[in-house]
DNA sequence: TTCAGTAGTTCAAGATTATCGAACTATTGA
DNA sequence: TCAATAGTTCGATAATCTTGAACTACTGAA
């Protein structure tokens, strides 16, 4: 049996730490592709393919950590998902606003 | 006479970069103080009192290039303000929302 | 049940970035 | 002209990030 994953109760969120979270550009690309893929995908799915297995497993962590994503086992894989509805609760408009301006900011 | 401060344009300013900024802990306090603080303050003022001034330097600069604040020689001293109006403009609803949501998050 | 393959994790080290004291610059007001 | 004030720059140490290599867990053959 592995470790199990540690997840955040929404109310221990911390602004801080979704801000730190989603200002890494590999990050904030992982979040954009959860929130337009529907719903859950797994690790390799949802990260840039040509990023190294161990830089992609730190930065889910680092999003696991901060809250903004759920993530579970499905046999060797292992799935992600957007926390959105619980964020959106504690901290009202903050990753829509964020996930809407991203579109935008395409350029550099 | 000294080197003057630069600013990006709004245009230019990207939504990591914002991010960036406002993920230190120091700087979004130093935003908060800002846009609570009505208009503009020197940096003495924006920021901890306690911080080590090539620090604030330092972070002033980085919200600076970031595009969140403007800054202005008056005398010996720099006033900065937040450049609120044209940030929601191109980035609708993403300080705002921040803003608002850091209030709520004072645990830890 | 053993074994190869897949998906992800952990560890350690080199690369990057942040912090902060010390020295410096610019401006003001005596 | 000079001292005081407000910030900036520089350099070194401290903290953090990135990544290859080795490892663990699970699955599906054979």
């Amino acid at each position: 049996m592995q470790r199990p994953f540690v997840h955040p109760a929404v109310e221990d969120v911390t602004l801080e730490s979704v801000l730190y979270a989603l200002a890494d550009p590999t990050r904030l690309e992982i979040v954009k592709t959860l929130a337009t893929g529907g719903c859950a995908l797994n690790c390799s799915k949802a990260a840039p393919a040509d990023l190294p297995k161990s830089t992609q497993s730190h930065h889910f962590q680092v999003l696991r950590e901060a809250g903004l994503i759920r993530s579970e086992r499905r046999g060797t894989e292992v799935v992600n998902s957007l926390r959105c509805a619980e964020l959106d609760k504690r901290f009202p408009g903050v990753i829509a606003s964020i996930l809407k301006a991203s579109d935008k900011s395409k350029k550099r």
